[in-house]
DNA sequence: TTACTTTATGTAACTGAGTTGCATAAGCGG
DNA sequence: CCGCTTATGCAACTCAGTTACATAAAGTAA
């Protein structure tokens, strides 16, 4: 079976020209690596997923994961297990979403959500949720997460 | 200086006893421990705090704060550096909370704020945002967790 | 109190995710 | 193709959390 990673090499080529830094071969690799997953995807599964084709060592990958948070290509997501996993940001409808604003740009909110059955997460981005959060007096928000647990349709 | 966590040892201890399982000096010392802190306490602040006059092995601290959460007394937070914390559950003006029900009673959400300047987290228990979550179709939640990043009154 | 059973604790050794230092290799501009 | 810059691979490390097992402390009943 064909890994379905291997379709978005092209995608991953232009989204790493975009940065104006070097494409490289496990750059390439693992952001392919993601643009192909819908969920959440660790070092592991990244690892996993190009050890037959693509072999990359496992602390490049975790460069590279780190690199593309930085980029803003990706998010990361604090899991349950104490793992990181990691997610291609949706904003790509921006086109040129490359230019350099400050430093640390809010992305508003994150929601994920997690299935207690098969531990699976995805994003819940299309449809985002709404919150009203009142904080303490003095305090300012730069930043909301959500995480939604539950069960997914299959493991209902 | 005397330490703050010392003036809630009988709470704790009622606490214990409520749940009908052992009163031992290490449950007694860290849930002190916990109801003393308005804010999310790791288990190395746990075995800090306690170090002088309860010396307690850091693996018993890892097992009662497990076991805390387990009874439903405290519940656990997956921070940005991959470390849990720990809080106290604010349920105890519904009295006998210790009854069993089901496995795994959903607690509703939670919510926290994070402060980015000088790291330390607070519950949002009180004035608890509002959420409104749309999942896809056949998905269902169980619990609901907040993370808001930012900056507190002091940090500002 | 004491003897006895059950369950928690302490100790040491381990796991597994993520990091760091450094020599080598690959990108890229000329 | 040359040379400079930057990323990669490797090995060794850190650090939170876990497991196995012998010992000690709670609870219980005589």
């Amino acid at each position: 079976m064909k890994a379905a990673y291997l379709n978005h090499f092209s995608e991953a080529e232009a989204g790493i020209r975009a940065t104006g830094e070097r494409l490289t071969q496990p750059r390439m690799a693992v952001l392919a690596c993601l643009l192909a997953s819908e969920r959440a995807t660790s070092h592991l599964d990244v690892a996993h997923t190009l050890s037959e084709r693509h072999a990359v060592d496992r602390v490049t990958v975790y460069r590279v994961l780190e690199w593309l948070v930085n980029k803003d290509i990706a998010h990361r997501i604090a899991g349950d297990d104490r793992v990181w996993r990691f997610m291609i940001n949706p904003q790509r409808a921006g086109s040129n979403a490359n230019t350099r604003h400050g430093p640390h740009v809010s992305h508003g909110h994150h929601a994920h959500f997690t299935c207690e059955g098969c531990g699976q997460t995805i994003c819940l981005d299309k449809s985002p949720p709404r919150v009203a959060v009142k904080l303490p007096k003095g305090f300012r928000t730069s930043e909301i997460d959500l995480m939604v647990r539950g069960r997914c349709a299959r493991c209902r």
